[in-house]
DNA sequence: TAATTAATGCAACACCGTTGTAATAAATTA
DNA sequence: TAATTTATTACAACGGTGTTGCATTAATTA
């Protein structure tokens, strides 16, 4: 989708689009160094205020894990405008190899049930060797 | 147990005692600012550094999830030396209503195959309502 | 194109966590 | 138990991260 920005209902500058055509030349998961680097040129402030209003528009989503720096993705399809309810049907996979944390699909979700709970959301995350890494 | 300190070949000192004890009020887990209003009289340089000494140990391991400050909670067994690499048969549970983050066992823990993927480690995160909260 | 509304970037700041180092306490050994 | 060794504590200082106020500049709307 080309006129995203426009279909969330933001002002489309280039600063965004340029942030937005990075997320897209990557397929896996990327930290802020990884779009600092690759930005031509870029105020931090900025980069920290596109990142809060992509969240919030559920363009992108954040993956924390332990001692890593926080992640973010594209949101594939439609995961709602709050930061913290997506509709993943996706796990977080980190490889201890490379590196990279991927947002990977799966065929069925776990369902977990327990006693006296409601469980309103799954966030799974996993960590091993990735597909390339694994040959 | 109570030679915690000892066994963990780590000195046995008041403020770790301390601390140790804060985490053994709660059944819960819980975040740096319990641990400092909780403590007698602290310095946050000597809690960041027990901290870090009790996660290299296997004795508490933490848990990240978007939007929260990290939480610490007491590792039942031996979970290993490891920060990241805990054997838990447990998630982690944070309640939209009253905010606590918990560690709940489960029965069966779920198990995910993906094709070309060697799996170590599955994290899993829930939220909704707890079971006290859901009376 | 003009008026309006929103994004950008600078300055300044607060907060978090870390490091070097001297003082102090705990553990070890005699 | 006392002396020695080893580890912890706490102060000072610092760097990194993320935020806010505000003036400038750009995008959208009419
Ligand atoms: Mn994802
Ligand atoms: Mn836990
Ligand atoms: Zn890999
Ligand atoms: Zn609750």
């Amino acid at each position: 989708m080309n006129n995203l920005l426009k279909n969330k209902k933001i002002s489309e500058t280039p600063f965004r689009l340029e942030v937005l055509s990075i997320f897209n030349n990557y397929k896996n998961a990327i930290p802020l160094s990884v779009i600092e680097k690759d930005l031509k040129s870029y105020n931090r402030i900025t980069l920290y205020r596109t990142i809060k209003v992509f969240l919030g528009k559920g363009i992108i989503h954040e993956i924390t894990i332990s001692g890593e720096d926080s992640n973010y993705a594209i949101c594939e399809e439609d995961c709602g405008t709050n930061t913290h309810t997506h509709n993943h049907n996706h796990i977080h996979f980190k490889c201890n190899n490379c590196g990279i944390i991927t947002c990977v699909e799966l065929e069925k979700y776990p369902k977990i049930s327990l006693p006296n709970y409601k469980i309103n959301q799954l966030e799974i995350q996993a960590s091993g060797v990735c597909s390339t890494c694994n040959q």
